[in-house]
DNA sequence: GTATGCTTTCGGC
DNA sequence: TTACGGCCGAAAGCATAC
């Protein structure tokens, strides 16, 4: 087994970085990219900010009126997201990263793994200045700045990317792998975050070195049979992902905030409908069917609820969706009598391509 | 018991 | 002092078939 070369490309503040160029006088204010709910004139959280926002404490999760709260003093900018810029920005750029790779995955919008084993023979200091030229010609095409990882493993090049930021490139050598990580908090592990963090905060563990410490059994019974392996071979800097394409989506979603909370079906429904169009829209552009048709609530309380069904077929048509949408939320009131809706949501999974399936009367009748 | 498939929850970005 | 989105993939949890 020869040596991987890894690398993890994060782009910065993507969404407030792509605002800043738009309108390039931004870049000397705090720039918030919010998603406005339409409940009131503030309501609904931060996506983004750049670092001149993060100086006042304005990062991605919180509300609205927080961030503004935190920025009275200063000339800030807040504006609506604008993902279709985004998404034409990220695929311009994940085209130009797919052709310096042996073999990519993008990981989301604004990140990307690059296996590079091949093309510099294993070479760690030939991956460094593949790196500076994908950060050049990423600069120079789209004027995005990025962090990159360099590492053995998906897992490392991640940790690396996100260890000096912005416009970062950190390398972590197979012989430095140890001592680079020995030191990190927990929480620099992908995959644990809050949650994760406090239960292994009640095991005296807060470091990456402290984590090693802990054996298999007692990680898996602690944290399951997924998540315990995988935090024991991080602790020692093991990943053995490989980098691959990713498939066809596997779930499309919209979700909205109701203008007032409600159980009522009546004040649901034109909400309702509107996704439901959104949603199967998006399946009829992407030549898709799904076979699973579901229903999110998230209520007064911010508790996240759910419904779905398998349908007899995969379908793509609108009616029938609709009509399992409803029947889904129906059921949903009549089990939770109390449930008060602020935001509902409509999903469909178990998702083909219609292109390229063959007809089964073919093999039933061949 | 194991494999498989479906529903619900979790958590990253 | 609080304040609160819209997506996605994966895992957990559960049921059923063998």
């Amino acid at each position: 087994m020869t040596q991987r070369v890894i690398i993890h490309v994060d782009l910065d503040y993507f969404y407030a970085q792509c605002e800043e160029n738009l309108n390039p006088s931004n870049r000397e204010k705090p720039v918030i990219v919010c998603v406005y709910s339409g409940r009131t004139e503030e309501s609904g959280v931060v996506s983004t900010s750049n670092y001149l926002a993060r100086k006042y404490g304005v990062k991605a999760g919180i509300p609205i009126a927080r961030a503004k709260k935190l920025l009275e003093t200063a000339e800030a900018v807040f504006l609506p997201m604008n993902r279709s810029l985004y998404e034409e920005v990220s695929d311009r750029i994940m085209d130009m990263l797919r052709n310096c790779a042996d073999s990519f995955e993008k990981a989301g919008i604004d990140e990307a793994y690059l296996e590079i084993t091949n093309r510099t023979s294993g070479s760690f200091e030939k991956a460094a200045e593949i790196a500076a030229e994908m950060k050049q010609q990423i600069l120079e095409q789209e004027h995005i700045t990025c962090s990159i990882g360099i590492a053995p493993n998906k897992l490392l090049a991640k940790i690396a990317s996100d260890h000096n930021k912005p416009n970062g490139l950190t390398i972590v050598n197979p012989g430095e792998l140890a001592a680079f990580i020995a030191g990190l908090p927990v929480d620099k592990i992908p995959g644990v975050g809050k949650k994760v963090e406090e239960n292994l905060n009640h095991l005296k563990v807060q470091t990456v070195s402290q984590l090693r410490a802990l054996d298999a059994t007692n990680l898996i019974e602690t944290f399951g049979k997924s998540l315990g392996p995988y935090l024991y071979h991080a602790a020692r800097g093991e990943d053995d992902e490989p980098v691959r394409e990713r498939e066809q989506p596997t779930q499309f979603s919209r979700i909205a905030t109701l203008k007032k909370n409600t159980r009522d079906m009546s004040e649901m429904m034109p909400l309702l409908e509107e996704l439901t169009n959104s949603v199967a829209q998006k399946l009829a552009e992407t030549d898709m069917t799904c076979k699973s048709v579901g229903i999110i609530a998230i209520l007064h309380d911010l508790s996240i609820h759910s419904k779905s069904r398998t349908l007899e077929s995969p379908t793509a048509d609108v009616k029938t969706i609709t009509k399992n949408v409803k029947d889904l939320i129906e059921q949903f009131l009549q089990s939770m009598p109390n449930a008060v809706a602020r935001r509902i949501g409509v999903r469909l999974s178990g998702l083909s391509r219609r292109s390229g399936q063959t007809d089964i009367s073919k093999f039933l009748h061949g």
